[in-house]
DNA sequence: CTACTTGCAAATCATTTGCAGATGA
DNA sequence: TCATCTGCAAATGATTTGCAAGTAG
């Protein structure tokens, strides 16, 4: 039986938690009760964050001795693996976000105020397949990041 | 009198030493032979290192006490700041390439063999500037990165 | 002069690892 | 059962910092 499923002819996306559990599956690993914990917690809601933010979040349960703080680091690579969370450095620390049920996007970054803002362009990906074939290089992902001020603080100064 | 120079209508550039020297003086540092010594270094063949490279690069400098390690990283910052260096996180570690005296441009990463391919795409500025127009947003400076594999590596696997 | 610099040794600090006990399949 | 996990405490390792001595301007 496939863990997929559909509703009539639309395709239904698994949970993050039973996709990563998929994911863990095929490589052996085990379905524990601190993955799942700390899944649901990231996919809980859809916001650019770091270790330590996440791990605020889960205060409660590392207060309680449910989940702890190596755990966190060995399942974020693990997500980062699975190709459900997309990682990139900013200033020293390493920030994550969604890649799974999100859909695929670039930043702009404001450096004053440190805000992230996303956008999507089909015609960026058509000149990195044009750039990338004239080096006969084969593509698996880009990042497009680029640093500058927003609207807000543009008016500002 | 200034401290650029032109032969007849030909803007020369100045050498980076030079140039860095106008960034510490405009900053009210100073220029000593230490961070002469590394700027030279760096910009005495295009590549792009980390600072383990780079120190080993100064290795002899290094033995004679003509500079330190903290030095070198105090340095390499200083360079960033100007604008002379550009700084990437590369798995972990932050790789550093000539900005100065450098055509802008953008990499292709090969995940199999770590190597980065430049290239540079005027049209990728444009549609970069289309989208930060649409957010009202001022760019700065972007970063494209490619990741995928490099023609030699498609060959062999 | 004297404020900025440097080298040294020690400190940081996010992230990782060794291990013994716990647990999912 | 038993290989995989987890929490803990300790280790890492690149980068940074405090400080007394050195030096550019």
């Amino acid at each position: 039986m496939s863990k997929s499923f559909s509703l009539g002819s639309v395709q239904v996306k698994l949970p993050p938690v039973e996709r990563f559990g998929q994911f863990l599956q095929s490589r052996g690993k085990r379905i524990t009760r601190q993955r799942q914990r700390i899944v649901e917690t990231i996919f809980s809601h859809h916001d650019h964050f770091d270790a330590e933010e996440l791990i605020e979040h889960l205060q409660e349960l590392i207060a309680q001795r449910k989940v702890s703080r190596p755990t966190v680091y060995r399942t974020l690579g693990e997500l980062v693996e699975s190709g459900m969370l997309r990682k990139m450095v900013l200033g020293g620390r390493s920030v994550y976000e969604h890649e799974y049920g999100y859909p695929s996007h670039d930043h702009l970054y404001c450096q004053r105020c440190n805000k992230l803002i996303e956008f999507h362009s089909a015609e960026l990906e058509r000149i990195r397949d044009a750039v990338a074939g004239e080096h006969d290089f084969q593509v698996s992902s880009h990042r497009m990041f680029v640093t500058g001020l927003c609207a807000q603080c543009r008016r500002k100064r």
